[in-house]
DNA sequence: AACTGGGCTAAAA
DNA sequence: CTTTTAGCCCAGT
């Protein structure tokens, strides 16, 4: 069963722009959730298929903090996640992930702390 | 009521 | 650049 923390974290996920990417430190802060970015991995994990509430969960624009897929290289889950990332035109070199603009919109992160849990 | 292992992190080496 | 170290949090078991 979906935990809150879960659905808060799975709608701040839904928040990310296409083409971008945000680190797990980053969506646990943003979901209101400080100090839980273990947290965030392991919910990404439980996703049910088809998404949450109709809309679907880009849990793979969600990268570690040093900019890399933290799934094992050269596994299923990587190459998928690596997959998914260069279909929206995100380049992916080795583990790591190139972004012209790595950070959020201020304006983005202030939409995201007024959302309606 | 422990115990553990993660899709983590920041800092240091 | 990389690896290590030492914190960190908590759902699942």
């Amino acid at each position: 069963m979906a935990t809150n923390n879960e659905i808060r974290i799975w709608k701040t996920v839904q928040a990310i722009p296409k083409g971008k990417v945000a680190c797990y430190g980053q969506i646990a802060d943003l979901a209101g959730l400080p100090g839980r970015a273990r947290l965030v991995g392991r919910s990404l994990g439980n996703v049910p298929d088809g998404g949450w509430q109709g809309q679907q969960v880009p849990w793979f624009r969600v990268i570690n903090s040093q900019g890399k897929i933290s799934l094992p290289l050269g596994s299923d889950g990587f190459e998928r996640q690596k997959q998914l990332l260069q279909d929206e035109q995100v380049v992916v070199i080795g583990t790591r992930i190139k972004l012209k603009q790595f950070q959020w919109q201020p304006d983005l992160a202030e939409l995201l702390f007024h959302l309606d849990y």
